[in-house]
DNA sequence: CCACTAATGCAACAGTGTTGCATTTGAAGG
DNA sequence: CCTTCAAATGCAACACTGTTGCATTAGTGG
């Protein structure tokens, strides 16, 4: 059961992958699946602590980068950075979702939290300046990383 | 003339520090000095690159990261990530100024650049969040990173 | 199956920020 | 002034994140 369901997600991933005109090898389908089954923006650090798969060997550091930025040039990933200064890379299907709602970012675990409040429209921007993004965002410490503080 | 301005910033640098209940040192002084005179939150990097006051030491490296730390502990300093994963510092006093409006922040260079539309109110946090800051951020190209683009 | 390009693995590097420790200095008191 | 002592500094070494160069491997299209 679980078995099948990820079965299906690889080959999604692969099909985007080969929609998106670029070639479809191991590292991209585990990356991308990783990154459409979180439910949170992942570091570089994180992906390289996921399980290899079935018997699959661990993705090389540096191909880890190459990959999600072959998946950010092709429009499957988008690239943020958290509180503390990391990039963080999300599926690009849920950025639509996202760009919905208010998040919060947390300063203590650079956690990324999905608030139901939807953000307010941009104001005019400078002549020459381009918009590629909007962002409301609220910054402190979740309930987490707030607890032992007075 | 501009000797005198200088003098005063010193001093009021100097004023602060001590009001803050820290040691007044050429450091602190120096780079509270740069942050309350810049008009954009600086870089450690550029902070390291001021032209040494008046035949004044270049401040160390890490002397730089420490003093840094410490005007902010003491509630003199802010810092922020920039859009490249690298924390930039802001006099406290400027923070008023800049809560009243919208920001655009370039994924080319880092910069930060004023609105002046003013951001909105927000909403309510789950259950044990502690919101430190609000931020309505608006991504992109500045007009000067965005010229060589189609 | 072949050929050709894109992707990978590995080593070495760059930028940003941190830690440990010996030395210096600011500020408080004598 | 001079002494004292915690706090701040300078320096070396380190950790983490991300990049570059280059030889080898593996997709893809024929
Ligand atoms: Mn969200
Ligand atoms: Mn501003
Ligand atoms: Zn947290
Ligand atoms: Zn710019």
């Amino acid at each position: 059961m679980a078995r099948a369901t990820a079965t299906t997600e690889d080959s999604l991933s692969s099909e985007l992958i080969r929609a998106a005109g670029v070639k479809v090898t191991r590292g991209r389908v585990r990356v991308l699946d990783a990154l459409r089954a979180a439910r949170q923006p992942l570091s570089h650090a994180e992906m390289e602590a996921l399980p290899a798969g079935a018997g699959d060997a661990a993705i090389d550091r540096v191909t880890l980068y190459r990959v999600l930025d072959s998946l950010v040039a092709c429009g499957l990933a988008l690239k943020a950075v958290d509180t503390r200064g990391v990039f963080r890379f999300s599926a690009a299907g849920s950025q639509r979702q996202h760009a919905k709602h208010v998040h919060f970012r947390c300063t203590g675990c650079g956690g990324v939290f999905c608030l139901k409040a939807e953000p307010p429209p941009p104001p005019r921007l400078p002549r020459g300046f381009r918009l590629q993004q909007v962002e409301f965002d609220l910054r402190g410490l979740c309930a987490g990383c707030g607890a032992g503080t007075s």
